[in-house]
DNA sequence: CCTCTCGCATTTTTT
DNA sequence: ATGCGAGAGG
């Protein structure tokens, strides 16, 4: 039997009502946990059934991880007797960007084999910049610089819109880094990540035939997580959707958590100004969390001023109730979410359905401390990490140089790495004599010469730098030469070791460098991976050093997240997004860190707080862990920490709350002594038990069933459940 | 020109 | 705490 319509059995009404939905506007309201990811599947799958060619239809997300993922559930979705997913494109929106440029891309920047310059090569462009405008950077930081530019480029704001607005001297310098930080990218072959998207809006807005072309490629577009969609990504879906207007927008207002990053969450307010006939679904109801974690994420969002009220509902049972914890330092915070951890594992909850969120990266490290000492696998969430090293990034600088020669950035990070004995003077040379003869620096590096001011060694070092540069080129490109590389992997080693990256690193020998070594011999098989896992049979090396250099650009912290892994994962709560545990906890719920310090004195930042809190609870199905601290140490400091508002504007009689006495404050607070048979242990109570002899109490937890206690024995430190330790008092004879 | 050391900023979140 | 950049010595 032929079917022509999704297979809806289980959904609610309004799940149904967008599932399918075909021809126009449609504006899904997620909440948490409402299907949505079914939702958005089972209509793609619809869209096929119902004979929308899988070419026509275009599906943008925000990470990879949430492309792969949809993509697996669609390919899940359709029978493959019937129909297949040829052509269908599930993208990230940069890229999606990206494959534009790299199709048109000689339309609006000249070339269509650019170079994708991350967040440091940014840096140092605009370095070069600032210098090139006779600035110094330290009074115009690079950073700082750098995210106005960002801010501008993600409002559809290019260098020229940038200078005609600007009025004042501050603004007007900018503008200036601005230019010329855009000519440096253009003369580099180099875009940045802003850019992918910048570039593209204005390739479709000024170019017709492009325009047309997508517009009629992608006849149905659907974009995910739109809450947290900038200006310029916006004008590129709604040049696309403007034709055939079938266009979808899933999102949650209330899980907007981009807007330091240019997002604009009026796109999802105003969706429905914008296309007047739009379809709204609501999905309110929660599927993932039981009744009291969602009756705590409830209460918290509803402290949001800016915010249309909407129910958030489940008809899970009620469910365990969250339970928030202050610590007295993130050594006990780390060692009590183990324990959790831990129990909860042997309860039969596997580790890869935990994950502990934090606001920032740095929590990580007691964490991982933590989990390494018990011997509890884990996975942090850092995609990005690997990529960031520095002897990486210097041997992907030249896999960069080697495909675009125009790369003065990478160009710039090689030259001396290992040292060649080119320093900052023989740089200066460089850099004039390519700028008198409009070469780049590695073309330039060819004419070095005496006469032109170099040494004889440092001429000597760029003709041979160059040279070597040249052979690589060759062999990658070509299949007949007899140095050929036969492969990526093969190309990457090679490259490694003749670059003597490796060399320099095996001179020394030190436990640093042998890690380092290890990085490139990662690198060297994350070469060989890509290669395998490539579709395309018939690619060079070259061809393929292209893809994989991209891949390196793109890849983000939620990559690193493998469900198949059992691993507990630590990951940030941006990194959270989207994403679904049995067990989740919180770490860090303290004014300054959650909110973050730099939201305190602001409305509207302090909102993104809380709706980044909001994401973090509603990640979790049935256990909510959420601790704070009375102090914590962070860049070298030790800092009394103040418990964070949201703990108070989420709790009630739906969590319960343990408290603990800071140990090393005598002070007792009268609610952490526990009765135990008319008589009293607290803190510094001293304690028999049969097993362990005498101890004395460190600290009382205090919860509904289950109270634990920390005692000091002779043997070492236990916990214990005071129901069951059988703790006697043991009076102090004075 | 290289290497070592001291001083300083740095980190909120990410494609 | 750590890592990077500036400045001094080899």
């Amino acid at each position: 039997m032929r079917s022509t319509e999704a297979n809806v059995d289980g959904l609610t009404e309004a799940q149904v009502k967008s599932v399918t939905h075909v021809n126009g506007p449609l504006l899904v309201l997620a909440g948490p946990g409402s299907g949505k990811t079914t939702v958005v599947t089972k209509r793609i799958a619809n869209l096929v059934a119902q004979g929308v060619p899988p070419w026509n239809i275009l599906a943008l997300t925000f990470t990879n991880k949430a492309a792969s993922e949809m993509r697996e559930r669609v390919f899940a979705q359709i029978d493959p007797k019937t129909h297949g997913i040829r052509g269908l494109t599930v993208s990230t929106f940069h890229s999606f960007c990206a494959r534009t440029l790299r199709t048109w891309g000689e339309r609006i920047i000249g070339t269509r084999s650019f170079t994708i310059y991350g967040t440091s090569d940014q840096k140092s462009a605009v370095k070069t910049a600032i210098r090139a405008c006779d600035l110094n950077d330290s009074n115009w930081k690079p950073a700082s610089v750098l995210s106005i530019i960002s801010g501008a480029k993600n409002q559809l704001i290019d260098a020229e819109a940038f200078a005609a607005e600007a009025n004042d001297f501050h603004s007007k310098t900018i503008a200036k880094i601005y230019r010329s930080y855009e000519l440096i990218l253009r003369s580099n072959d180099a875009v940045d990540f802003d850019d992918l998207l910048l570039c593209t809006a204005q390739l479709l807005g000024r170019d017709e035939e492009v325009r047309n072309e997508l517009q009629q490629r992608y006849q149905y577009l659907l974009i995910d997580e739109y809450q947290d969609t900038n200006r310029t990504q916006f004008v590129i879906a709604n040049y696309i959707a403007s034709k055939h207007r079938n266009i979808c927008v899933v999102g949650d207002p209330d899980q907007s958590i981009y807007a330091w990053r240019g997002a604009d969450i009026s796109n999802i307010l105003d969706f429905e100004k914008q296309y007047e006939d739009a379809v709204i679904v609501p999905l309110g109801r929660n599927f993932r969390s039981t009744g009291y974690i969602v009756e705590t994420a409830a209460k918290l969002i509803a402290h949001n001023k800016f915010r249309k009220d909407k129910r958030l509902y489940t008809d899970l049972e009620k469910g365990n109730k969250p339970v928030i914890v202050t610590l007295p330092n993130e050594h006990e915070e780390a060692d009590t979410i183990l324990r959790e951890v831990k129990r909860l594992h042997n309860e039969g909850t596997p580790y890869k359905e935990m994950a502990v969120l934090y606001r920032v990266n740095a929590l990580s490290r007691v964490l991982e401390d933590a989990f390494r000492n018990e011997g509890v696998p884990y996975l942090v969430a850092r995609g990005t990490a690997f990529y960031d090293r520095r002897e990486v990034k210097d041997a992907v600088s030249y896999l960069r140089l080697l495909v675009n020669p125009k790369d003065d950035v990478a160009f710039r990070r090689i030259i001396n790495a290992p040292a060649r004995g080119i320093g900052k003077t023989s740089l200066l040379r460089l850099e004039q004599l390519a700028s008198s003869r409009g070469l780049n620096m590695l073309g330039a590096a060819a004419f070095a010469t005496k006469d032109l001011g170099f040494t004889a060694r440092a001429a000597k070092a760029l003709h041979t730098f160059h040279q070597m540069m040249a052979r690589w080129r060759i062999d990658a490109d070509s299949t007949q030469s007899l140095t050929a590389a036969a492969s990526l992997a093969d190309l990457v080693e090679r490259m490694v070791r003749e670059s003597g990256l490796e060399h320099s690193l095996n001179r020394i020998g030190t436990e640093e460098d042998l890690e380092r070594l290890q990085n490139l011999e990662e690198l060297i098989s994350a070469a060989s991976d890509f290669e395998e896992k490539s579709e395309d049979e018939s690619a060079s090396p070259l061809q393929l050093l292209f893809e994989f250099l991209e891949h390196v650009a793109l890849v983000s912290d939620s990559d690193a997240i493998d469900p198949r892994i059992g691993a507990v994962t630590l990951m940030t709560l941006h990194a959270a997004k989207g994403l679904e545990y049995d067990f989740v906890a919180i770490a860090g719920l303290e004014d300054g860190l959650l909110p973050h310090i730099r939201a305190l004195f602001d409305d509207t930042q302090m909102e993104e707080e809380r709706r980044l809190c909001f994401v973090g609870i509603t990640r979790a199905r049935k256990h909510l862990h959420i601790s704070s601290t009375l102090r914590r140490t962070q860049r070298g400091m030790t800092e009394r920490a103040m418990p964070s508002r949201f703990l108070c504007e989420m709790s009630g009689p739906h969590t319960i709350q343990e408290s603990v006495v800071d140990t090393w404050n005598t002070q007792v607070a009268p609610e952490l002594t526990l009765s135990k048979n008319g008589s009293e242990i607290t803190l510094g109570t001293v304690v028999r038990h049969k097993r362990f002899g005498v101890g004395k109490v460190q600290r009382v937890l205090r919860r509904e069933r289950g109270s634990t206690v920390t005692v000091d024995f002779p043997s070492g430190t236990k916990h214990l459940v005071l129901e069951y330790a059988n703790l006697e008092i043991v009076t102090p004879d004075f």
